[in-house]
DNA sequence: AATGAAACCTATGAACC
DNA sequence: GGTTCATAGGTTTCATT
């Protein structure tokens, strides 16, 4: 029986969840064993987390370089006005765009921040012309390049 | 013996990226299904993909909100002066705060944004004032609320 | 580089404590 | 939850092409 969706995570779960953040391919195995569990009950526990929507998913990080986009860039949109039907529309548009990798819809005076990386500038011009100023709802934007990214030290560091 | 670092990605690699970024937990058997390849194959290319650093790493994905971080937010960071060891000091350590998903670099007014995850209203405050301002060498910021966040159609799409 | 088959290892589920 | 065990399924290696 799956526990309810709101119980909250006990001490096995949130070192499983330490575990996995640092190693996603460790195997069952080494897990439970890493952690002092029997195998069913890590595996039991993992799946648990999984369709309690604790942990989304699993993905693969590409080498945006490697694969042939090495300029990465942010581009700031602000619209012209904020109803709910066109914004909405809006973030689906701008998600939909290839090279686009992630978009965050925020509170402030830009709306929307689209991270992107792409094979060269030309590519990038593309994109904010024929992509997003290309919306009528947009009235302006403005990109910045992406020296260095990294990742954080996450959700369970002390 | 691993191909040398700059050989281009041949149709199959391609395939196989394609799949992997959307199904990062399909077995290799299935994969190499998919593809008509033999599961050896498919096994060693993958592994080649692995170590030639096309593919990064995998990771799982955490929920935020279900560990506890419900509060999203993007905190710009504007520097006083730009000297290398200067800004490369502050990256690490943006980098290495309890609660920071993610830090871009960015050539622009900004210098930084930082993706945040957190409890509530005063555990942002606490990492701006804490973390954040409490450097010299930051002359100011300025916090987005992130009201979604979504994943992007990706390099590979067409 | 790719293949198929064997050998090896891991994951899974049942029965029980 | 944990343990054990049996089975099914996945991965890896290697001789071959």
């Amino acid at each position: 029986m799956p526990k309810p969706p709101g119980s909250p995570l006990d001490e096995t779960d949130l070192a499983l969840l330490a575990v996995l953040t640092r190693e996603a391919d460790i195997t069952n195995k080494a897990l439970a064993h890493r952690l002092n569990l029997a195998e069913s009950t890590c595996a039991h526990r993992v799946r648990a987390l999984r369709e309690r929507g604790i942990i989304r998913d699993t993905r693969i990080r590409l080498d945006e370089a490697s694969v042939g986009y090495p300029l990465q860039a942010i581009i700031k949109v602000r619209l012209a006005n904020h109803t709910g039907p066109t914004v909405t529309a809006l973030f689906d548009a701008l998600a939909s765009v290839p090279r686009v990798l992630q978009v965050f819809h925020v509170a402030g005076v830009d709306d929307f921040l689209v991270h992107v990386a792409v094979e060269d500038a030309t590519a990038l011009r593309d994109i904010v012309l024929e992509h997003i100023t290309v919306h009528p709802v947009v009235r302006g934007t403005e990109t910045q390049l992406v020296f260095e990214l990294r990742d954080g030290a996450g959700l369970l560091a002390r």
